[in-house]
DNA sequence: GCTTGTGAAAGGTTTCACAGCT
DNA sequence: AGCTGTGAAACCTTTCACAAGC
């Protein structure tokens, strides 16, 4: 046996077969968790067109991921699919949402913003996909008071009240590698436990906290791995 | 067997076992690569605070990877550390440095100009990682000419053009999905072949490109997916 | 007939544990 | 005595291929 255990019913009232405390959802496998933001992408394409039904074979193109794969992860979910039809697109979506997380509203707080966390600030990406950005913080004091997109930059010194007043419960940290960890264990200290940093950096943090990260540079290195390794064409010359 | 062959022995004048005509380095795995950046970035802060010498288990601790898989993943390299001894920090950074391809200069060039462009293009990371960042293009007329850090914004209808005056052999995507992909097969079409998207949109790309993808509101999704599974905490609330 | 759902196989990755070298 | 290098085991992920169901 590899992958979790019961594909679970959402049925409401099913009886617990173990007194066990916490109704505890099978966790979902990493890999699948990140296809599924994909299918996510795909149906509400789909949806956006009028689309009511999909096959598996329709989400596999249009995200990417082999049919076979689609099918074992939607399996995870339960069977919300029928068989010789496809899947419903609305339907679908939903419960994926649902299976990501995404009904509650999220409230995120960006610290620091210099270049990259103004530009995640003005995102229109994460409003549309259930992300509210409620606060952006730095410490520089020339920065502070000024306004990028709907919000005014406030006093990162003041990070535990601005994270208690926008009640956020996740941040992104966009700073320089030297102010990351400070900020992250300010961060943690003040309860919020998911954490995105784009500093390239590790960031030492206990383990009841999330955290992704996500490096730039470190795309870029592996780019350029992959394209060390064939020799072909390589620089601009059509 | 699961992983590669040979450990390749950089022995530059080693006999040819099988007259294969490419010398064929024996591909990474995946995830080693991805990890080698890691130590890269960690051998070179013990560089700068003066160390010579590291164990396996100092360059875990400082990459957040186990001792052992540090290891094995040095070890596709070849052998190039000492028993009982460690690893010589400058020898192995220069080592990881080559295995990537970091050796020869690679020139960037951004695609889109709005914030998070405009964000790239002034991200010192890259060029103190030693990535290029040549030009910096969008199609919006009001934009073409303005000044960004170093940079003057170039007319993305000429991107032939201009990728093949900056002999630019990476590219990225700073776009909104909608014009992604018709950007992205000019990039093809001129002889780039490394991309990473910034784009939320699947790119499709014929097999010998070498594309990479951020989606940052995936990464928020993620993080809400594994936050939702831990009901502690949550909001701020020190 | 067509497409889902899923065991079983194949492939890739990480950890273990210890032999081998300094 | 200490730390690397590495087979073997354990684990995780993807693909295969087909039975089940519309």
């Amino acid at each position: 046996m590899s992958t979790p255990r019961v594909p679970l019913n959402a049925d409401p009232g099913a009886e617990a077969d173990l007194p066990e405390l916490e109704p505890q959802v099978p966790a979902l496998p990493a890999a699948a968790v990140a296809r599924l933001t994909l299918y996510l992408r795909a149906l509400n394409a789909f949806l956006a067109e009028g689309a009511e039904r999909v096959s598996s074979e329709d989400l596999a193109e249009a995200s990417g991921v082999s049919s076979s794969n689609v099918r074992k992860d939607l399996s995870y979910l339960g069977s919300y699919g029928t068989r010789g039809v496809g899947y419903e697109v609305q339907y679908l979506s939903r419960r994926i949402a649902t299976a990501l997380g995404l009904t509650q509203d999220w409230r995120v707080a960006i610290v620091g913003a210099g270049n990259l966390g103004r530009a995640l600030a003005r995102y229109a990406g994460f409003e549309s996909r259930g992300f509210d950005v409620v606060a952006l913080l730095d410490r520089d004091q020339l920065m502070i008071g000024q306004e990028v997109g709907w919000l005014r930059i406030s006093d990162a010194e003041q990070l535990e009240v601005t994270l208690e007043r926008t009640k956020a419960n996740m941040v992104v940290l966009a700073l320089p590698a030297e102010a990351a960890q400070q900020v992250c264990d300010r961060v943690i200290a003040a309860g919020v436990h998911s954490i995105l940093s784009f500093a390239p950096v590790l960031l030492q943090v206990p383990d009841y906290v999330n955290l992704r990260k996500v490096d730039m540079a470190t795309e870029l290195q592996i780019l350029a791995y992959h394209a060390q390794r064939l020799p072909e064409a390589g620089t601009a010359s059509a």
